[in-house]
DNA sequence: TGACTCATGTCAGGAGTCTGACATACGCTT
DNA sequence: AAGCGTATGTCAGACTCCTGACATGAGTCA
């Protein structure tokens, strides 16, 4: 602990990748509050609509919740007529989920308050900043997930 | 598999600060779990080791969770003799925390366990990356705060 | 074919966090 | 000096998400 306790948070990149994120998701409840819809909840539904027939397992890891939070939300969005899943599953358990029409709707709109938000956190940054901010971030998390180990991506 | 083309996740910065922080958040929690710790007990800690006296309501903004939160967390640590805070404010209502002797042993476990976690997430990454990822992560939660207009004061 | 492994959906219980509300203490303006 | 707005600490209730556990269905291998 000696030489370990000047650590700066302002110079703690673990620290400041806190912070961002804690900005950004309280910037995306606030202009998705109005339409009465959760960042999860707009995470499922704008994943829903690049992969539809998506399984409550699959939308959990996508939307960083476990596939129990996922359910429960999953049920309500039933319930509201935003997705609609098959009383069976067609094969094995899985139940694939699909937006309906009033679903996509609901995210046009968010996801138009999502990107100004995007817009917003991008304002000050050249597409070259742009571009290096999403290979770093990828590396940070494939550092992360991989344990030492060279993953190959597709 | 099924990669769709349409608005990428891939490509979407918010999406890959999200998953960054996720994967950050799931490797504290594991490593700090044996030490029985949660990651905003331990962000108490590392808080009040870099600013001695912090009140409850700084420290929750430092952890990004609400005074109401970090008061709970708080009442426990002291039972736990990890933190003391006088009966009464010296000032105010202000009620200045501090580490304990013990505290700072629990700190100077959980803080190894966590640099590693950084140490692995670093991995890969130049200095000079490193100091470019600071300076993006930075420059987006600043243009994120700042969401009314210009009111901004360091 | 049968055992084993893995993934999924679901139910139940609990820990952590949030919103709402209230009293108190400080600083600034009038 | 008094009023007003802001910030803090705290209590109470509700909610979200998580951990743990169970049964079911698919894929793999002997």
């Amino acid at each position: 602990m000696s030489q370990g306790e000047g650590v700066d948070l302002e110079t703690s990149l673990g620290y400041l990748l806190k912070e961002a994120s804690s900005a950004l998701r309280s910037a995306m409840e606030e202009v998705l509050r109005p339409l009465g819809m959760s960042v999860t909840h707009y995470s499922c539904l704008e994943l829903l609509a690049q992969r539809p027939g998506l399984s409550s397992s699959e939308l959990a890891r996508g939307a960083f919740v476990t596939r129990q939070s996922m359910n429960t939300l999953l049920q309500s969005l039933e319930r509201g007529g935003e997705v609609t899943r098959p009383a069976r599953a067609p094969v094995g358990k899985v139940l694939p989920t699909r937006l309906t029409a009033h679903g996509r709707r609901r995210l046009a709109a968010a996801s138009a308050a999502v990107r100004s938000v995007e817009v917003r956190m991008l304002a000050g940054l050249s597409e070259d900043e742009q571009a290096d901010a999403l290979r770093l971030l990828r590396s940070m998390t494939q550092a992360l997930r991989g344990d030492g180990e060279a993953r190959e991506q597709g």
